[in-house]
Formats: C-alpha cells, structure tokens, sequence
DNA sequence: GTTGGCACTCGTTCACCCGGAGTGCCAGAT
DNA sequence: ATCTGGCACTCCGGGTGAACGAGTGCCAAC
C-alpha cells in the first residue's frame, strides 16, 4: 500500500509544504522550503523531489514557475500518515472546562459547545443534539387534560423532553394511572432503541389485563394502541436530529480561499441534511473523523473540509460534533480541539 | 417641517437617483438619469438640483466628478415620502399561501416563514417566536413526579409548551389536584402579562384555604409559594426571546455593498441580542419600521438597513419578524414582502 | 544521489497614458 | 427667475509595456 517512491524525505518534504501553505496561504518555492525548515540539503535537491511528488499527485503547481500547492490527495497522507493531533494548552483546557462546567442543562450544554468550538478553532463548528435512540427513558408521564385528550411527556437522562397531546377514547383518572405505572415500569430506564420492542409487547399484553393485578381495570385497548402508536413517532421522528451551528462569520475571513465565493458555502450550512450528513454516521466517542476536500461528497463543498467526532457517556455514543472549514485548514490544531471538546461533553453528559 | 427647497422635481430626482442606483449599484449621472426617467429637463438642470441635493445631504459623490449615491439621509426620505410599498405579484402570494398552509405546528410556521421570508426577499430573514408574554394561558398541568418533585407545564394558546421540575416539600395528590384546579380557575385563559399579579393574588389566598371548600385541605404555604415563583420565572424568562435566521448565504452575494467584509455582520447576526435588538419593541401588526444604516445602532451594521413588522393574531402583536439586507436595497419590494408575509403569519395563528 | 549553475517562464507590480463619464460654472436664451 | 448649451476640468478605469523576482527544469559535475 505505501507508495515505495516516497522515502522519509519526500514526506518530510510535503509535511513542510503543508505547513508553510497552511500558513501563508500562498504557493511555496524550493528556496523558501529549505531555509524555513531545516532540511540538510539544496533547493535544487528539494526540487527534484517536488517533481515526483507531483507527479504522485501529492502537490500541484497552480501555473508554471509558482510554487506548490498541497492536493486533497496530499492533505490526506498528511493527515493520515504525517501528523499527530495537536494537544491543547493548558490556557485552552482551562477554557473549555471554565465555560462547559457552567451549563445549567442540555440546551446550554448544546449552544456552549457550539460556540466553544467556533472560537476554539476559528471556524465554523457544528452540533449535533444527543440522539434520542442512543438514550435512555427516564420517565414516562401521561397528563389528562381532558376527558379524552392525554399530554405524553417523555423524559430521556440526557436531560431532554418531548411531549405531545394525544386524542383518545375516553379514558378514567384510575386506569390512567395504572397505565402510567406500568409503562414506566415496562420501558422506564430502557435505551430508546429498545422501546419499540418493549412497547409492542406492551400493547399486547396490557389491554388483555395479564399485567395487572385486577384485570377488570384493564384500560380500552384502543386507547392504550394510541398512546403507543405516539410514543413510537415522538421517538422515531426525533431521530431526525436537530444541529446547531456557530461561527459562520469565520468563513468570511477565509474569503480567499474559496474560489468564487462562500455563497454556496453558506447556502450549505443552512440545510439541516446536508450538516446531518456531513456529520456522518456515529463513530466510537473520541475518535476523530476527517473528511478532506471532495470527500465530504457535496459540489458546494469541494473546498471545504470537516473535522468530527462522536461524543457521548462511556463508550456510547450519543451524537457527533465537528467543525468545517477551508481545505487549507490546521489539521492538527483543529483536530486537538475538536478532540478535546468532545471528550469533555462527554464527561459532563455523564454527570447530568 | 418640509425642506421647502425640495420642489417636486428636485424630490422626483432624488427617487429617480435611488431607484437607478439600487438597480445598477453603480454611481448614477446626470445624463443617464434624464435618459432613463422622462424628466423633461436637460442633464445641466439636473446638476444643479443634484448640487443642492448634495448640500442639503440626501445625496453624495464618491469622488470629484464621479456619479452620485443616495445618503443614509436620502434613503429615509425615499422611504418615508417617495414610495409605497410594493404589492406582491399573484404568483408570490400564492406561493405564500401554499407553503405556509403546509406547516403543522408553531415550530414549522416560524421556520417555514423565515425561509420564505429569505426566499423572497432574498435577503435574511428573522423571525422572532410569538411572545409569551402576549400570549395566553390555555392550560397548567402539574405532574408529581415523586413525593417532593413536581413537574409544572404551561400550555399557551399559541401552541408554545414549556416546562420544569419544581422541588417542594412533600404534597400528596389530593392537594395537588386541588392546586391544579384552582390554579386552573386563576389564570387559565388570561394573557401572560396579567397573570403575575394574579399569582400574587393567588400565593396570597389560597394557601389561607380561603378559596376552598375545605380549609383543611390548604396545602401548605411554602410549596404554593414555590410553584407561583417557577410559574413567574418561566414566564419571564420566555420573553428573552427566541429568534430564528434564514438567508445569510444572500449576504455574499452582496459582498461588494459592505465596505470590508460580510465578517462584522456575519458576527453581529449570530448574537441573539443583537437580532432581538434589530427586531425592536413590539409594534402593531403589519405596521413597518424601516432602520436605514447607522439608525439602527450598532456598529458593525452601519452598511445593513433593516425592515420589520410586527404580527400576531389581530390587534394583538405576537411577535416581530423583518429582513435585513444592504442599505443598497429594495425598500418598496422588501416592505411588500415583509408587510404580506407579516399579514399572513398572523392569519395562521389565528385559525390555531 | 546530490549539487550548483543557467536559461526560461510567468505572475506581479509599477508607471504611464488615454478615453470617457461626469462635474461646475458661466453666459445666453426663454 | 429658471433653464440650457457649451466648455474646461477632474478623476477613475482599463490597457500597455517594462522591469522584477520568484520559481522551475534540466544538465553537467561532484
């Protein structure tokens, strides 16, 4: 699989490329390369190994006579092969701990997060709330409102809570109970994805009484199918997870590197799926994504590039988060900070 | 009041300098501008109202011998006595009425109409959600959750649920369901805004058991007491308000009207506070205001002019919504959009 | 495999010039 | 008193061409 036409100098030469273009932003010579890092050799040298990394696709010279630019294909070795995450400083540690620790609930949790992110990195960072699938039931609450309206609140343990009004066949304040009581007792403390399961049971079984101790107070079934039917969509439809979004403004400082305009870039970010996607499928918590160039699979966002992570409690993974910026972008700066604050959303997750 | 220099020709010049400019975003002449309006006067006539337009301040010269461009101070003359605002075309309206038909909830009528609202005027839209405090209650619903905690939900008629657990010293069902009741009877169906002296009435009797049948039921002063203060502090804590954005993509295609960069405004758009701000206080439905530049206060927005409507349910203002684009911008169509979408909004939330 | 040298290519910058658009002003016409 | 045509003037923008410099590829020598 290793390209045996690149020995450790040649690498050692595109790693300098990258981060000299990283940068400046600007094409970099032979001369300039040799002089800014201590390579032992000549420019002359340099340049031979330049040609032959550009014929490996690695670099491109934008016109003749200028000097090289990385590829996406460069960008990927270098991620892969020729970088480490950057640690964070203990300034920047301190910061994520100081403002994290200060969320009073999820939605704060959320939006600090997001913001933390955009000013850590200096990009656009991107959120993805807690999936309600990877969580758990914390309590199921039925509210009459009237004789045949019934609020169903669902409260998960990373904190959130979704209701919804149910219309029902008229039912009574004692068989309400009841049902209350044992489906909490049925799905209360379950992972969400469990619940369908559960409650298909559930519904089987309850309305013919063999879970109670009197079967004469046997709830209607039709009743007792609706609530579950509802309970299903609450935690199907909310699987179409909602994302935050913070520090777009970021994008007009990189106005350069995108060749017409951020436009298209902008018209992106506003499109729920396409940030859904970009966040891509949930990956172990802490383990690093990263996605370079046409990779991320969207015409608008061939210069762009997205740093992500799973975050999550333990070794489960709740969500994603990441960041987004120009193809030309600190790799190893951005992939500490996303890094970082993931693992310690994580940890306040598992306090909560 | 009335500059009585501006005769009517001298006024005509003025809307004719902005509408070309407007259109063209470039300098305009006095040549061009007898050519394109049918001012009957030779282009020396019109040079001399221009000078005396410029020295009265509504307009400007970029340079020595060079077109010239509305001032912030010509723009507000343009919109407050030179234009009414545009009627829509049968085929927007339409479409306004199909799209917003569509949406099933309050969530989906905000963000439907904040795209629109972009879509249309292609600008950014911001839609602020219908005030609490302006809304009503329908219904308050308390859950225990166990014996010292109690779950507190607020229904308003708008459709907005809200919620949060209460901590109160041990209360047993049966009080609660008085509580619940009476609470029901005080405030259920009165604006949020009477409700806090209401409360207060409230704390004040009910726990003496003086609107009881039973006084020995009362439950106990100190769990009335904390469940009026959470009632309180969720309704005020609604008015910091929510706001939704849509349409920022546009602003890059404006890139050239902003002096540096869309980067200031970009940053001014993600504070919640500076859009609340933007929105202004509350005014009647489907009455416009129009910021021009610096009007609207903040500094990062002097090149940003900002249209906005109240709307709500009749005469009541639920809520703000408007646009914000360049000072460059079609006041006339941007004032029609907003105006009918504002007018429509508030149908909607009447039938719900 | 590395190096120094050299010719060559291009992009960038600057000075310069020119054309055109637009102005202000003035004297004469209405 | 107001409008108009004419005229001199200003200034921006685009185009041209030269000088410059950064960078390359190649080759002969080490």
């Amino acid at each position: 699989m290793d390209e045996p036409k690149l020995d450790r100098r040649r690498l050692e030469v595109l790693r300098a490329i990258v981060e000299d273009y990283v940068a400046t932003q600007e094409p970099v010579g032979s001369r300039a390369l040799v002089e800014r890092h201590n390579l032992n050799v000549s420019p002359a040298t340099i340049r031979n190994d330049m040609a032959l990394l550009e014929e490996e696709g690695y670099i491109h010279q934008p016109h003749t006579s200028a000097g090289r630019v990385p590829t996406d294909k460069g960008y990927r070795l270098f991620v892969d092969r020729l970088t480490n995450v950057k640690p964070l400083t203990g300034a920047e540690r301190r910061a994520i701990h100081n403002f994290l620790d200060e969320a009073i609930d999820l939605d704060d949790v959320v939006s600090r997060t997001v913001r933390l992110l955009a000013q850590l990195t200096r990009q656009v960072a991107v959120v993805q709330y807690p999936s309600l699938s990877r969580s758990a039931v914390r309590h199921v609450e039925l509210v009459s409102l009237s004789t045949s309206r019934i609020m169903l609140v669902l409260i998960t343990d990373t904190g959130r809570v979704e209701q919804r009004v149910v219309e029902v066949s008229a039912i009574d304040e004692a068989s309400l109970g009841e049902l209350r009581a044992r489906l909490n007792a049925q799905i209360g403390g379950r992972r969400l994805a469990e619940v369908p399961a559960l409650l298909a049971d559930f519904a089987r079984l309850m309305p013919a009484g063999e879970l109670l101790d009197d079967p004469a107070r046997a709830p209607q079934p039709v009743a007792v199918d609706a609530l579950c039917a509802s309970l299903l969509e609450m935690i199907v439809e909310q699987r179409e997870e909602r994302v935050v979004l913070a520090g777009t403004a970021n994008l007009a400082r990189f106005g350069q590197d995108f060749p017409d305009s951020i436009q298209p870039v902008l018209e992106a970010l506003e499109e729920q799926v396409v940030l859904l996607k970009l966040l891509g499928e949930a990956t172990a918590p802490s383990l690093l994504t990263v996605r370079i160039g046409r990779e991320n699979g969207f015409d608008q966002l061939t210069s762009t590039s997205v740093v992500t992570s799973g975050y999550g409690r333990g070794e489960d993974t709740l969500a994603q988060l990441g960041v987004l910026g120009p193809t030309r972008m600190d790799y190893p700066g951005t992939m500490g900070a996303v890094s970082a604050v993931a693992r310690y959303v994580g940890r306040i997750l598992e306090q909560a």
